[in-house]
DNA sequence: ACAAAAGTGTTCCAAGTACACCCATGT
DNA sequence: ACATGGGTGTACTTGGAACACTTTTGT
């Protein structure tokens, strides 16, 4: 809608310095997907879902891993502020970006009231970074009870995730709780002993959540992936996200409308070749993110 | 994770007035699915899908229909912010909320940068709201092409978004470009020609998405339906938010396991009684949001 | 020969699709 | 009687689950 003429003298006269403002920091959870060779020529690599951390060179949680982020300048757009970001702290220049959740809570920065808007960041290439370390993420559920009620249900679950690499293991334990009264349902999903800055592990739980969502209906694993892949690689990039395993021949049927076969092969490696397959990026899907 | 005591050192010594800060506020998508009775007495009422907006009062856009929000106010967690405004701009107390999306363009509000996190709101009760007024919602696409590229794909749709009641019509184009090489995938969002102030149409858009995407696999729409109700019922809600008609032996196989029957009936209709139904409350989903 | 992965085929079962049909009611 | 919605059954198709099996390669 156009502004009218009375909008343009009030904005003139317009000053916002009246209120109170949050800080506002835009988040990424930097996501790969690695292979982690084996010594056995014949095995194939397996792949390990990756989040990039920095440790923070200043109070408050200095010396602690924190997601990459930034306070937001105002003359820049969010999505190219996640992009200015990464790339001026991490070096990280390609990667697939939407946005995530934003994160509120009065107490998740202890400096003052900070809204935070997270994104989730997705590369497939192994380019090197700078400033901070690659952990491998590993996320269960450790206990889930669930209670019928005379209405409704309550339900407990625990979860752990753990972020580890050759030096460093970092912990989390993510606690939701769902209340079902039969009429209202209320969640809550808080974090315990957290080895991370800030709310940082339940941003990556998020993270987490989404990319096994969007795994179902969505193409988004390609942006984890090399244009170039075997179905077999794609098979494990599906498992290793949502932590089961699939039957291969099911697999390759059900994602058999998403690629496509290229002419080349991947040849010395102790067995059969496998044909390398392309995303078909003329499947589409008819959701709406 | 704990503070350290250098963490609580700094911090008293903290100072955030250094940096410019945007403002940020909540604002909500109200809907309610609403019976629109007709003469004949046999006929079922209709069911509308109603959004609740406000007219203006102030510049800029003043006399424009907007989503109800506010500015947030630093003592209060953002979900109690939306509850709040809700509850003393439009009366609005006992409802379903989640948040949808954050806006954060630069030009959003030509005051000054506002970073808007938008809120979903569901409400099943017919009580009285105050302040503004309730429209109909219609969406439809209006025009939709695709390129096929030599790696990819280009495509373009115009949907057009109605807002109407008896004594006003609102009107928003809005038009996703999505940009396909093979690699990239680029897709934006935008309104042309809104009759709504600031980019609320397409927080509209946006909200109508999501309850179209969470129909299909979570109980929400459970929250914009009386909690007893008919299957006929069930199912015109669901037609009215998907856009769609639906066979109606199919529908009640699909939806069987959410609900329950009770032993209420609804007679005095000029055809058969119908059974009232209730959400099953042991019915779930796996899913995540 | 054999380990490892590539890749196909088959059977069973669950769920979605389309449609035909009967039931109950107030006017 | 009839319009209207309530409600069930059935045949067909599609897609997932489980599993057995063959092919191809480097060492």
């Amino acid at each position: 809608m156009k502004l009218t003429g009375e909008d343009k003298r009030f904005l003139e006269l317009y000053s916002d310095s009246v209120y109170e403002k949050p800080s506002v920091t835009v988040d990424s959870v930097v996501l790969r997907l690695k292979d982690i060779e084996t010594d056995n020529y014949r095995k194939l690599p397996e792949k390990a879902l990756q989040v990039y951390l920095l440790k923070r060179e200043y109070s408050p949680y200095k010396n602690a891993y924190a997601l990459p982020g930034t306070f937001i300048d105002l003359n820049f757009e969010l999505g190219d502020t996640v992009r200015k970001c990464l790339k001026s702290k991490i070096g990280l220049e390609n990667f697939y970006c939407e946005q995530l959740y934003t994160f509120g809570e009065k107490q998740r920065d202890p400096r003052t009231r900070v809204i935070g808007v997270s994104y989730l960041a997705l590369t497939n290439s192994y380019e090197t970074l700078s400033g901070g370390d690659w952990f491998d993420i590993d996320m269960k559920t450790v206990s889930s009870k669930r209670k019928e009620t005379k209405l409704g249900f309550s339900m407990f679950e625990e979860i752990e995730l753990k972020l580890s690499n050759q030096t460093n293991t970092l912990r989390a334990k993510i606690e939701i709780s769902i209340e079902n009264d039969g009429k209202n349902e209320t969640k809550k999903i808080s974090i315990k002993n957290s080895d991370l800055a800030f709310d940082h592990a339940k941003i990556i739980f998020y993270a987490i959540k989404r990319l096994q969502g969007k795994l179902e209906y969505t193409d988004i694993i390609f942006h984890l992936l090399p244009s170039l892949f075997t179905l077999t690689e794609l098979k494990l990039g599906y498992e290793k996200i949502l932590g089961k395993k699939l039957l291969d021949a099911n697999f390759r049927r059900k994602i058999k409308d998403m690629v496509e076969p290229t002419e080349e092969f991947v040849k010395d490696l102790g067995h059969r070749p496998s044909q390398l397959f392309k995303l078909n990026p003329l499947w589409n899907y008819n959701n709406f993110d």
